[in-house]
RNA sequence: GCUCCCUUAGCUCAAUUGGCAGAGCAACUGACUCUUAAUCAGUAGGUUUUAGGUUCGAGCCCUAAAGGGAGCACCA
């Protein structure tokens, strides 16, 4: 493994400078002189055949009073405090014996420590959970310094027989111990966490380790991102991997970061949008195409804009925006349910009647009442399938007692609410008040449908009204969470659209848009097709009740430290 | 980029009207072989984010900077 010029350092350097000498660390330090000295590795190594804490938890049933004539009794049920009490008066019934239990060996980060004399009450937690190590000075003999060597934060290993204490508490009764890594650094507070917000974000590990919920709540998003993955692989989506590096950063209106590559001396953008390479491959014949990954857009900091964010994308040749209307909702609910949801919580299947579904949209299949609940600030969401389905126009005229129609009026209500309305279009001008008025009041979850047709310039116009889109976008807890098109392939009008687009731009904007070969890939023919996008990061906020897109990021975009 | 708010011990937080900077946890010393946020006794730990200013006196008032938070702008 030594490379020529490297020079392995695997002696234990206790001298090392250290950055922050403070009292603290020095006294940890001090202990790690002490290990080694006793003869241990303070930075551990391989660890072979422990047993998750989750696991050895699982095997308490395993346990046994043992009694000096030799009967073996199972103990109670210890699940509720009442149940310890009980066990404490039976124990002290049962006379002389000791507890029995499989031998384990596990491993963990010391999260809490009490001495008591000659014994320490250690508990250590792994990614699946937490428990007592009993640590008696005459049962652990030559271990015995080694844990007095021992700090809150130090990762260690134990071999043990599972037993309870008298108390009752599932414990690690621990016959050998080991130190696998040191902690030169104080851990957080023990009863509040780490509660600083910068704190969390810079220093995440922190926050994963001592924050209640914080890592469940990342091992969760996992989870979303994995249920999405498997609906669309069960219904033949092909995922795929795009370039992050565009010469063109189209198929959104986002400003892009610019890098450039070196060799070939050219600018580059990074991607604001998966969408025009996948309607590329929909062209190559890849029928059901997604992709799932990152997207940068160079814009504002919110507690619902990261500069990065995850994206997902999927393409459904034949299909068209109804079609993508039900994957939406399996996807979300497949989520939901691979996190646990609670399914069925007494929410009526909903029948679909006329004031859900305009006349003009015929449901492309019989829906399928699946109702979880999930809360949301101090609110509760019931995501019963099918969500609720309104016009854009109808939501519009519901909410601001104006119709969509009335472009006079849509503009009087505009400058009432203090927009901008002089030399812009007069669908932008309605949109500006649709965001204001009507958006934040989508609890949900609702498909907005049917779009204006000038703000969607990627977008298929309905064959009975060109200016409405085929569009919908779905609205859950007053945040947009998808957005979905019947795609446009006609590649006459979709260019014709892109230049009236860009015509507003400069022309280093203008360049960075036009897309000319996504144009003649259209050309060549794209089937007709539905598309929908997901915004992975505020789908996650919802179904962990996150109220900031920092909090299920594991590293948002900070400025750098000093 | 703009506005407002926050920054006190390693962590979580106090500090009355501008009048001696405090507590809990963590740490250190000691007691305890069944603790559960263990308990008890004691010790130590501060450039109050930074740089200026006002004042007899500033954690507190003023100016600026840094970092964070909320909102706005940006985000078809």
């Amino acid at each position: 493994m030594t490379r020529a010029g490297t020079v392995m350092t695997d002696e234990p350097n206790p001298t090392a400078p250290a950055v922050d000498e403070s009292f603290l660390t020095a006294a940890r330090r001090a202990k790690l002189a002490r290990i080694i000295e006793l003869g241990h590795d303070p930075w551990g190594s391989r660890f072979d055949d422990r047993q998750s804490i989750g696991e050895i938890r699982a095997r308490a049933g395993e346990i046994l009073f043992r009694r000096s004539s030799g009967i073996d009794l199972e103990l109670p049920s210890l699940d509720t405090e009442e149940q310890r009490a009980a066990f404490r008066g039976w124990l002290a019934e049962q006379g002389a014996g000791e507890m029995a239990g499989p031998r384990v060996r596990a491993a963990g980060r010391i999260v809490l420590s009490r001495d008591a004399g000659k014994l320490k009450f250690i508990d250590i937690r792994d990614m699946t959970g937490q428990i007592q190590l009993f640590v008696g000075k005459a049962q652990v003999s030559d271990d015995w310094e080694l844990a007095e060597n021992f700090d809150l934060g130090d990762i260690i290993g134990v071999d043990g027989s599972l037993r309870r204490t008298k108390t009752g508490e599932l414990s690690i009764f621990a016959e050998s111990l080991y130190i696998l890594a040191k902690s030169l650094e104080t851990p957080p507070e023990k009863h509040s966490g780490l509660q600083d917000a910068e704190l969390r974000q810079r220093q995440r590990y922190l926050d994963l380790i001592y924050n209640e919920g914080s890592l469940d709540r990342f091992l969760q998003r996992t989870q979303i991102v994995a249920a999405i993955r498997k609906t669309l692989g069960d219904r033949g989506f092909v995922e795929v991997e795009g370039p992050t590096l565009h010469a063109i950063a189209g198929g959104a209106a986002a400003r892009p970061f610019t890098t450039h590559h070196n060799a070939l001396d050219i600018d580059l953008y990074m991607r604001i949008a998966l969408e025009l390479h996948l309607k590329r491959l929909l062209v190559g014949g890849i029928e059901r195409v997604y992709e799932l990954g990152r997207v940068y857009r160079n814009e504002g900091i919110s507690p619902r804009h990261n500069p990065e964010f995850t994206m997902l994308e999927a393409y459904q040749a034949y299909g068209d925006y109804r079609t993508m209307m039900d994957l939406t909702e399996e996807c979300i609910c497949e989520a939901i349910q691979a996190i646990g949801g609670s399914r069925d919580v007494g929410c009526e299947p909903r029948v679909i009647d006329a004031s859900d579904r305009p006349a003009s949209l015929a449901m492309s299949r019989s829906p399928v009442a699946t109702c979880y609940e999930l809360p949301w600030g101090d609110k509760k969401i019931n995501f019963c399938r099918p969500f609720a389905r309104k016009t854009y126009a109808e939501l519009f005229q519901q909410h601001t007692r104006v119709s969509a129609q009335d472009e006079v009026a849509v503009a009087k209500l505009a400058k009432s609410l203090g927009l901008e309305t002089a030399g812009r279009h007069p669908d932008v001008i309605k949109n500006d008040v649709f965001e204001a008025k009507v958006e934040d009041q989508l609890v949900g979850p609702i498909f907005v449908l049917d779009y204006p047709a000038s703000i969607c310039p990627l977008t298929k116009r309905k064959a009975d009204d060109p200016a409405v889109a085929e569009r919908f976008e779905l609205f859950v807890g007053g945040m947009e969470i998808a957005n979905a098109y019947t795609e446009l392939n006609d590649p006459d009008l979709q260019e014709e659209l892109f230049r009236s687009q860009l015509a507003g731009l400069s022309e280093e904007d203008s360049m960075a848009k036009m897309d000319q070969d996504f144009i003649r890939a259209l050309r060549h023919g794209m089937p007709p097709a539905g598309g929908l996008g997901i915004g992975i990061d505020r789908l996650v906020m919802l179904l962990t009740n996150s109220a900031s897109i920092r909090d299920i990021i594991l590293f948002p975009l900070l400025r750098p430290e000093k």
